[in-house]
DNA sequence: ATATACAGAACGACCGTTCTGCTTGTAAAG
DNA sequence: CTTTACAAGCAGAACGGTCGTTCTGTATAT
């Protein structure tokens, strides 16, 4: 660096929430947003910087400076996701309050699986598990992830035997399931089927969660 | 009851077995081999043909040779991972005569799931839902695949209300749950958690699904 | 004799990253 | 309230590396 300044070198105070900032976000979210779309449209492999950029409508500078390394978006569209994946995977927070067990799968299933996020989703989820630098990264935030999913579902169903273990691993299994459907889109590809699928796979479970009576709607 | 007889009408040479033919079947399947082991160990995006030809022990020129495109080495590949996958996705034809749905599913987990050709499978999956000509060429073996299993499936299951619709539907739940097994590493580490899983699920289709006297074991 | 089996160099395309230069917001200095 | 200095935002060219494919040449089985 030539821009050597031999006065005292005065480190720049931290400002609040300024335009800069605002638009570095914004322009973050767009970027992030693209990849998703990418990660749709196009899967992991062919999900490269340069559709990313052009699908953002944003220069490659722009791009490179908010996301030095193409891990960096990776990791930040994974949270994304995890995020907007959170509220349907807990049953009927806002979808109907006195939706029953069969409602929300059917709801979960459409944002957890056939969707454009679920289908992203699970590009990432693939991808990672032979990829160790972003698995390192992301693997924690997963298990926090799955972790705040089962404290929470304890809240909306109960085991007809009392029994906590076993309301979790039951929707561990149904979220499997769910997952399963991106995989099985190749064998079946009427949407019919799929609505039938989850609808048996709910009869299935039914006997053994039980819905709690809604609490308090949370702000 | 159908066979070219040799001494009716041969206008073209027969496809006797050669030494040429043999080295060359030999290679072809050393390279899907090599194949299914990159994509369980470096997943779709990382199989490139260096590390194929590499893993397999052979030369650029007889990779490009017996498959000149990479699509052509994927179909055959896809193609391997559906026959070695087609016996274990039939319930208890090989492991043990007497086995129960438990037994069957959980040994079907390990082959379709669980296992290396299971986890290259998903791969190959999860690839062809965004690769066009991947998915236009390989599209009718899965669906072949498919109604060869949901065909076979009714001879080792029945339902308890006689309704062969349901079985199928079923099993088609639980590969889809299976697949959806690998999926859910990143979250779930531990051998014990899958084997409860898989076993709480069995518990759920068994009271549905009712496993016929083994017939003649067929030659 | 000749098509097949194989070896390996060469090629253009695209990948992700780095680097240089220009613009702009903003806080400190005047 | 200006002026000024500087970091952050942004644009795009350039780079080395790897990708999949094509091409030329040699050995070998029939």
């Amino acid at each position: 660096m030539h821009k050597d300044n031999p006065q005292a070198a005065p480190p720049r105070r931290k400002p609040e929430t300024s335009v800069k900032e605002r638009k570095a976000l914004a322009a973050r979210a767009t970027l992030v947003e693209a990849t998703v779309s990418c990660l749709d449209k196009f899967g992991y492999a062919a999900t490269s910087i340069n559709r990313i950029q052009e699908a953002a409508s944003v220069s490659r500078g722009a791009l490179t400076h908010h996301f030095p390394t193409k891990e960096d978006l990776m990791v930040a569209t994974l949270d994304q996701l995890l995020i907007s994946t959170l509220h349907p995977s807990l049953p009927s927070k806002d979808h109907g309050s006195a939706a029953g067990l069969a409602e929300d799968l059917q709801f979960i299933a459409r944002s957890l699986s056939r969707s454009q996020n679920g289908r992203a989703l699970a590009e990432v989820l693939l991808a990672m598990r032979t990829d160790p630098n972003l698995n390192e990264r992301v693997a924690p935030r997963l298990k926090e992830w799955n972790a705040m999913i089962d404290g929470a579902i304890l809240g909306y169903y109960k085991s007809a035997s009392n029994d906590d273990q076993d309301v979790v691993l039951l929707w561990t299994i149904t979220r499997s399931f769910l997952r399963g459907l991106v995989l099985q889109e190749p064998f079946t590809s009427d949407e019919a089927t799929f609505t039938r699928m989850i609808s048996r796979f709910s009869e299935l479970v039914s006997p053994f969660l039980i819905k709690r009576k809604p609490r308090k709607q949370m702000p």
